[in-house]
RNA sequence: UGGGAGGUCGUCUAACGGUAAGACUGCAGAUUCUGGAUCUGCGUAUCGGGGUUCGAAUCCCUGCCUCCCAGCCA
């Protein structure tokens, strides 16, 4: 853990605070993280990893990495491994508390024996459909089963039965004995057990009948002695039937704490909806640089550390809230801007000519290789008469405020020479600019005490630029909050139909050691990281993030 | 309409009966061989109305608004 990281109060840090001034747990934290692996982690997971793994660590306990794993029609191994990747990747310390929720399924199952010996469950005949009638509504109560006065030897046989798998799928549920008038749905009398034939990732056929999420929870967080259970605020209403089954079994009780799930502005967080976009297609995968998966970013080229400082930054509470993407981005280009080696990439390359450049002559130029970072050192990049700058930097008519290459306007090429404009070809069919002729002053090498002009530009040499295919990203949806639809519509009517474009520009040779995952800034473009498809002979990159633009901002108010 | 949880600058959070603070965003300026970074300045925010108190964002009453819950999902 560094300064960064290091806690920020919160309510649940004041929560835990006063427990151990009170002697609670005899002063020991521990917490856990429990996914369902029923697909990829997402940023709001990255909040709940710090917070989890974060108060353990500054407590002194420990967090534990736990699949939620009761659903088998819905998870798999794919996702068990991405997520064991991600926790690591952002620094969630596990240790070798590595568990399963399935890995209690036995104790789980005695554990309910136990309750229908109570009296305090039985198996329920009924079929979904009659479940959800006699359930009841928000404002009145529900029926009782016709099948709850079961004798405990008929439950005790049934359940054992629907364990044996004599009955089809669905055709009886084990529930718990509560209240069906209760004005907390939860407590109407909850399914505690189905019967489901799906093959689970990890136990296979063994079981026919899984425990539902309520049922399975706690008690699994009891086994594993969590002191402090925490969770998003949609489970506020769980929290009785959390402590109600803890307290029927008379086992060690902890506390379940909820706190605000993470929404981000221009982002989807549902696992459900990102799911659709990867089913139809829509982006590359669950890792898609414009996914807001953990995957998906750690690929567009967010570091572990931005993401962290952001998570610790966000604040933790109970007030429902949509943080601006813009913070987000401001953590990842603070790390960024720390730790990305600066190199010159040229996206929409247009050919400039030094007029005056000696024939066959050619030189290399010194660049510094994170102005940030001393110990970053220094880079040697050729020069010549020939060279590629972005098209961006050259306007035939400048408009007001425009500091950059015009007709008779002249700028510094980056560790290079001040150039003078005095000419250009334009292609009389497109009207499109080929070539821009300057002049150099060679008076004005770059570390010569010179004049001063209003702009300096990245650039590459022509001759040794080496090709490189660039992935302009941009937000995947176009509305701050995409789940907020027009009836009859859904988010996908949000999607930005510009979130990606490739282009073909050229890079300094330099670059040409770069491996996936690399980070650079490319000098007054952004932040890109070599993608995974990136081959030496054909080398990829996905912009991470633009740098501020102060001009770009100009321009968009005229 | 039943239950649960919330309402503090544009956004996210702090203040725990004693000067409403920070970060992000925005704006202005300084500086700069990245229109980057950095630095400086700029804030009419406690949902409304009552009350308690010397003093209320904080305690009480009341009204309003928002979110969550009727899966054999988690």
């Amino acid at each position: 853990m560094n300064d960064a990281d290091s806690p920020r109060t919160n309510f649940i840090r004041d929560l835990i605070l006063a427990g151990n001034a009170s002697g609670k747990h005899g002063g020991r934290v521990h917490t856990r993280f429990p996914p369902e692996p029923n697909g990829y982690l997402h940023v709001g997971h990255a909040k709940s990893i710090m917070l989890n793994f974060g108060l353990a660590e500054e407590f002194g306990g420990k967090c534990n990495l736990r699949f939620d794993d009761t659903n088998p029609t819905k998870e798999e191994t794919e996702y068990v491994e991405s997520i064991i990747e991600d926790v690591k990747w952002l620094g969630g310390d596990f240790g070798d508390r590595l568990f399963y929720a399935s890995d209690y399924f036995q104790q789980l199952y005695d554990w309910a024996v136990d309750l229908i010996k109570k009296g305090k469950a039985f198996v329920c005949d009924l079929s979904g459909d009659q479940v959800r009638e006699t359930r009841g509504t928000l404002t009145e109560g529900g029926r009782n089963s016709p099948y709850r006065d079961r004798s405990v030897e008929e439950n005790l046989d049934l359940f054992a039965r629907m364990k044996d798998g004599e009955f089809p799928d669905g055709s009886r549920i084990l529930r718990a004995k509560i209240d069906m008038a209760s004005p907390n749905l939860n407590k109407r009398d909850p399914v505690m057990y189905r019967i489901l034939r799906a093959e689970h990732h990890r136990t296979g056929n063994r079981w026919c009948i899984y425990p539902m999420y309520d049922w399975a929870h706690g008690q699994c967080d009891s086994i594993e002695g969590i002191t402090h259970s925490i969770c998003t605020l949609e489970f506020e209403d769980h929290r009785p039937l959390y402590d109600w089954y803890l307290d029927q079994l008379s086992v060690f009780h902890p506390q379940q704490i909820e706190f605000d799930r993470l929404n981000l502005t221009y982002t989807l967080m549902s696992k459900r909806k990102l799911l659709q976009l990867v089913q139809r297609g829509v982006v590359e995968g669950w890792d898609d640089p414009r996914m807001p998966t953990i995957s998906g970013m750690r690929r567009r080229g967010y570091s572990p550390q931005g993401l962290r400082t952001f998570a610790r930054n966000l604040g933790v509470s109970k007030t429902t809230g949509l943080t601006e993407f813009e913070m987000l981005e401001y953590y990842i280009r603070e790390d960024l801007n720390r730790t990305a080696p600066r190199v010159m990439t040229v996206l929409r390359p247009l050919k400039l000519v030094l007029t005056n450049y000696p024939e066959g002559q050619a030189e290399f130029l010194e660049a510094v290789n994170n102005p940030e970072d001393a110990d970053a050192g220094k880079r040697s990049v050729p020069f010549g008469g020939e060279l590629c700058i972005d098209r961006e930097d050259f306007r035939e008519t400048p408009p007001k405020g425009y500091h950059r290459l015009y007709p008779g306007n002249e700028v510094r090429l980056r560790y290079g020479y001040i150039v003078k404009c005095h000419d250009f070809v334009k292609d009389p069919a497109t009207g499109e600019i080929t070539e821009v002729h300057c002049t150099y002053d060679p008076e004005t090498r770059s570390g010569h005490q010179t004049r001063r002009v209003k702009s300096t530009i990245h650039w590459v040499s022509a001759a040794e630029a080496i090709p490189v295919e660039v992935r302009l990203y941009d937000k995947l949806f176009t509305a701050e909050n995409p789940n907020e639809t027009p009836d009859g519509q859904d988010f996908t009517m949000y999607l930005n139909p510009k979130s990606l474009e490739v282009v073909q520009g050229k890079a300094e040779p330099s670059l040409a050691n770069a491996r996936p995952g690399d980070r650079y800034q490319f000098e007054r473009l952004g932040y890109f990281c070599v993608d995974k498809s990136s081959k030496a002979e054909r080398l990829v990159f996905n912009r991470t993030a633009e740098l501020r633009d102060t001009w770009a901002k100009l321009q968009k108010r005229l």
